[in-house]
DNA sequence: CACACGATGCGCT
DNA sequence: GCGCATCGTGTGG
């Protein structure tokens, strides 16, 4: 009998994030988000994705010069947080190559309680802008897993929610079902 | 400097 | 369906 030994961790590397943003976001469907907070490991399926890019929605859309957007150009696999309505954190992981504007906001996890809606997931992970520019693919507290695969059957693409511009690209993701699905949102198909 | 408003969620009607 | 909390950020004067 020997030593328990906690799994492996199968970590993404960089070159997940790289590819087109819409790419990365249905490949996110699926894989484990992990955070460690007070020695304690929280962890869901990411169930809902959107993806901006430098459409009219997105924080990038004016390019790259305010402060805030920086993040969206930089390094493939980096943490976004942004804070909103004066109370709401909302996770993003940075897409598409160094200095090209990308991120995927993760609005849904399975797994855990009360993470249906990307800022119910903040606060289910313990995440603020505290973690904005944690890099995925190193940081001890804040990382993603592969999970089991998912079949096209099982994605429902929609319009993005809580916007007013661009609102007719259909570049959000959820899985069919999936309790984690932001609540609001379940409809809204097309 | 002032101001408008938001990649939300909740509670009430 | 609707109003609202609550404040950082971006934009314009």
């Amino acid at each position: 009998m020997g030593i328990d030994l906690p799994p492996p961790i199968e970590r993404l590397p960089a070159s997940f994030y790289v590819g087109g943003t819409l790419d990365v976001a249905r490949r996110l469907l699926g894989c484990i988000l992990h955070r460690e907070v007070g020695g304690e490991i929280r962890r869901g399926r990411i169930v809902e994705v959107e993806a901006y890019t430098d459409d009219e929605a997105s924080h990038a859309a004016t390019g790259r010069h305010t402060k805030r957007n920086q993040i969206m150009f930089g390094p493939p696999g980096t943490v976004y947080v942004y804070f909103t309505y004066g109370m709401h954190h909302c996770l993003n992981v940075v897409t598409e190559p160094e200095g090209r504007p990308g991120a995927v906001l993760l609005r849904g996890l399975d797994g855990l309680e009360r993470a249906a809606g990307p800022a119910l997931l903040c606060r289910a992970l313990g995440v603020t802008r505290q973690d904005n520019g944690r890099d995925l693919t190193r940081d001890p507290q804040l990382w993603i897993e592969p999970g089991s695969p998912v079949g096209e059957e099982e994605v429902v693409v929609t319009r993005r929610v809580g916007i007013r511009k661009a609102v007719d690209l259909p570049w959000r993701l959820y899985l069919r079902g999936s309790p984690g699905v932001s609540r609001r949102d379940r409809r809204a198909e097309g």
